[in-house]
RNA sequence: GGGCGGAUAGCUCAACAGGGAGAGCGCCUGUCUCACACACAGGAGGCCGCUGGUUCGAGUCCAGCUCUGCCCACCA
């Protein structure tokens, strides 16, 4: 095949995609002797499509993985996907409300085949984009959170943290939301500003004579309330407690007691009580024993023991009522703005709807403690190291978790009720009830949340729970890559289930990547319509240009989406594409042969060499941005514009040394860079003469004591090159020196002397001013006296090499 | 309300352990030089958010302030 002088990462990196899996080079071996190094994918819900943040996830994990399998690691990169409850039942849901009827009408057999269905036609695109990426994962090992052998290890782990005692039933409040009709957990729960209406209502004594003020932000759930509440130092209610007062509308009494929880310096200082619809309040009302009323059913509306004409209505609706109560009775003392934080639900954005209800729990403190050593002790690293802080705080103040979700697509509970109320809990469906022997079982109806799945992720995708060699060879794993929003959610119980089932961390290495924001610094999303497609960018510029433009923005916390830093990439792959065209088409029959004669050979594969150790360390340390920016200026600067130049005369007279080391020098190069830019270097490699091996399972290049002297071999030369660049000036040098000098900077003239014209002066003028900036500092006795003396010294020596060049240009 | 970050060239971002402010893109000038015009060479462009402090010396350390982003949170 021809190497035309453009580079087209169309075509050529599907090819290479079809090869390196259909060769079987993703594929990690469980009998391998080699040790083994291990990323699970975060599974991506199997409903979605790719987007930017796992475009730049799936780089930073496909580049670690790539490096590692050229050093000789038995490399797995698991792939697989997330059911995502949720998301998944909504998808459905609505596609069943376009067509007339809904799940509760088909019922949940039918609309379990459903959402499979829907599934196996239009779910898991996402393997596919990230084949479109390059990305290196065991495509053969994909798993499903929903796979048989998943189920059996969800129900696994709850049997054994129910038998641990840590799983529990209770009525307690929940977040509700009324749109996804289940109960979500704290982690799902945004806290959102809201401009709302704080109503100050009076509640009239019971015995007569006056009133107590109350202020409240949803005047429905007046019609719950079971008592009034006060700070017991609050001087201003001291002879009150115990006292009754009448609930508005429906006429309760109910006592006013005394709780520290109150706050006197809000609103009135008298708080209402409602612990059916108010976490606080459901606090204060298990402790006092009140009673737990519910006026807001399941779906939003008014329901319980309320006036007959507000059933049914919503909840604005109902609270309008009863605010147009209290005018008509003169028991609305008044109304004013008010803007305050309201959960919503993070997944459909509906407020949330706080409520008592039956559910599944799991206490955590067992579970987190574990965790919280693992971070402590450094066993589990992040990175950068302020999320495992964050990370450690929630530990420490965690509360039980909410793990039953009323969902029908999920794993449903493996818990089952007898006629006699019995609770039998096992793996399978039990023949009887474990305490009466009755027959007659019905399982509960609930699903667990997507998450409690999700934290069996590194061992359950490797056969967990049974003893197969992929959970052998292959855990505990080493990295775990995500963007911070669920660290929480999911990093930590990893931690926690990988400890408490295997007995060991899940991996070492948190990488907690940045979030591309859109171009104007908002976020990226679809409803806000500032998304960018990553597949549109990989088809515009080629994955390999958008795996190292990813990178390049991958270094702070959040960044702008850059389209000029993709640019970068592709301007890298193409020059890298040309001077691997320069060396091949001057190569003759020679193979590649590091036989370094000339001073800028020796210097090349110095500086190969170095640049290898300095990507070795950003890697170790995830820095990719950096080690991408040293991939670039190795390119660019030492191995096109000074090597490449300097060789061109003897590559052009056929020296065969000369030729042979300049192969050796671009297979090294091409192998730094596969990690970043797999496809491009995998493609000039194939073009290398006698190559018959893959780049993508090369050896990463082996540290090479033979050129570490030479690193700087070129400086003398390349000042030179600055000076009369910037002058016109030139430096007296010779033999190899003077020899690179003419190769390099004298073809540049041919184009005209732009650049070296006339600016004698001004450069004098550069030297003077650095100059006198030096005497400054030397004149200065504190800073000879202070400062350390290496620092003096080399301030000594800049200024002398000012003065020696200023003399060199005639300006001393 | 609590916590964590960010503010450096027109844009996107670097600057390791305080010691001559950098890169890429964009802009201006020149060159289609037999690897590459997705290139090469040169150039312009910066009160390093503001105010104080520490220091011989501060983009870098400390305090306060302004703007901005994110996380956590049961003040109705």
């Amino acid at each position: 095949m021809e190497m035309e002088p453009l580079y087209r990462p169309q075509g050529v990196e599907e090819r290479w995609q079809r090869a390196w899996e259909d060769e079987g080079h993703y594929r990690a071996d469980p009998s391998s002797s080699k040790p083994s190094y291990v990323i699970a994918v975060p599974p991506p819900n199997v409903t979605g499509r790719l987007h930017m943040g796992h475009a730049l996830n799936g780089t930073i994990q496909d580049a670690l993985i790539r490096w590692h399998r050229m050093r000789g690691f038995n490399a797995l990169w698991q792939p697989g996907y997330d059911h995502a409850g949720i998301s998944t039942q909504a998808i459905v849901e609505k596609e069943l409300r376009r067509e007339g009827t809904s799940r509760l009408e088909i019922g949940r057999d039918a609309f379990l085949e459903r959402v499979w269905a829907w599934l196996h036609q239009y779910g898991g695109e996402i393997m596919s984009q990230f084949r479109r990426l390059g990305c290196s994962l065991d495509y053969e090992r994909e798993r499903f959170t929903m796979d048989d052998g998943y189920v059996r290890a969800v129900m696994r782990f709850f049997v054994h943290l129910y038998e641990r005692g840590w799983i529990y039933r209770d009525n307690r409040i929940v977040n509700w939301c009324p749109d996804c009709r289940t109960s979500i957990s704290d982690l799902e729960v945004e806290h959102i500003d809201v401009d709302d209406a704080l109503t100050y209502a009076r509640y009239p004594f019971a015995d007569g004579g006056g009133h107590v003020t109350i202020a409240t932000v949803r005047p429905a759930t007046i019609l719950a309330d079971v008592a009034v509440a006060v700070h017991p130092a609050d001087e201003r209610y001291a002879g009150i407690v115990g006292r009754e007062v009448v609930v508005p509308v429906v006429g309760r009494r109910v006592p006013v007691i005394a709780d520290e929880r109150v706050d006197p310096a809000f609103g009135t200082g008298a708080l209402k009580i409602t612990p059916g619809h108010d976490p606080t309040d459901f606090e204060i009302g298990r402790d006092h024993g009140l009673p737990e009323l519910t006026v807001i059913d399941l779906e939003g509306r008014m329901t319980g023991e309320i006036p007959e004409l507000l059933v049914g209505l919503t909840e604005e609706e109902a609270s309008d009522y009863v605010v147009e109560w209290l005018r008509e009775t003169k028991q609305l003392e008044k109304r004013e703005s008010y803007r305050h934080a309201v959960g919503h639900c993070a997944k459909s954005g509906t407020r949330i709807q706080p409520l008592v209800s039956l559910q599944w729990w799991c206490s955590m403190d067992e579970l987190a403690r574990p965790a919280i050593e693992a971070i402590e002790s450094e066993r589990v690293r992040f990175h950068p190291a302020v999320h495992g802080r964050v990370a450690l705080d929630w530990l420490r103040g965690i509360r039980p978790w909410n793990i039953s979700r009323q969902l029908w697509w999920g794993h449903q509970l493996p818990i089952w009720y007898c006629r006699d109320g019995h609770v039998v809990c096992a793996e399978t469906e039990p023949a009887a009830c474990a305490e009466c022997g009755s027959t007659d079982l019905e399982r509960d109806p609930d699903v667990l949340d997507t998450w409690f799945s999700s934290a069996l992720w590194p061992f359950a995708t490797l056969g967990w729970p049974d003893e197969t060699p992929e959970l052998r060879a292959f855990y505990p794993g080493h990295v775990d890559s995500t963007a911070r929003d669920i660290i929480f959610l999911w990093v930590n119980r990893m931690i926690m289930a990988g400890i408490e089932l295997l007995g060991e961390i899940p991996f070492r290495d948190v990488i907690v990547h940045s979030i591309i924001l859109a171009p104007d610094g908002r976020r990226m999303s679809k409803s806000l319509g500032t998304g960018i497609d990553p597949v549109e960018v990989i088809d515009e510029h080629g994955a390999d240009a958008t795996r190292y433009g990813l990178l390049k923005m991958s270094s702070t916390q959040d960044v702008r989406f850059s389209v000029g830093a993709i640019e970068e990439g592709r301007k890298l792959a193409n020059k890298l594409w040309n001077v691997s065209r320069l060396l091949l088409a001057n190569a003759g029959d020679a193979v590649a042969d590091a036989r370094p004669r000339e001073l800028e050979e020796r210097w090349i594969l110095a500086r190969i060499d170095a640049t290898r150790a300095e990507v070795e360390a950003d890697f170790a340390s995830y820095d990719f941005a950096h080690a991408v920016d040293r991939l670039y200026h190795l390119t660019f600067d030492d191995f096109c514009d000074w090597f490449a130049e300097a060789a061109k005369p003897r590559l052009y007279d056929g020296d065969a040394d000369a030729r042979a080391t300049a192969l050796a020098a671009l297979e090294r190069l091409l192998a730094l860079l596969h990690p970043v830019m797999p496809h491009v270097t995998e493609e000039i490699w194939g073009f290398l003469p006698a190559r018959e091996s893959r780049l993508i399972v090369a050896a990463w290049p082996e540290a090479d004591a033979r050129f570490a002297a030479d690193a700087d071999a070129l400086v003398r030369v390349q000042e030179a090159a600055e000076r009369f660049r910037r002058s016109g000036v030139a430096t007296p040098l010779d033999g190899d020196e003077k020899r690179i000098f003419d190769a390099v900077v004298r073809p540049e003239r041919a184009g005209g002397p732009a650049g070296a014209n006339g600016n004698v002066e001004a450069e004098q003028e550069r030297l003077r001013r650095e100059i006198s900036r030096a005497e400054a500092m030397l004149a200065n006795e504190r800073f000879v006296e202070r400062a350390p003396a290496e620092v003096v010294e080399a301030e000594r020596e800049k200024l002398e090499r000012f003065r020696r060049e200023l003399d060199a240009l005639g300006g001393g």
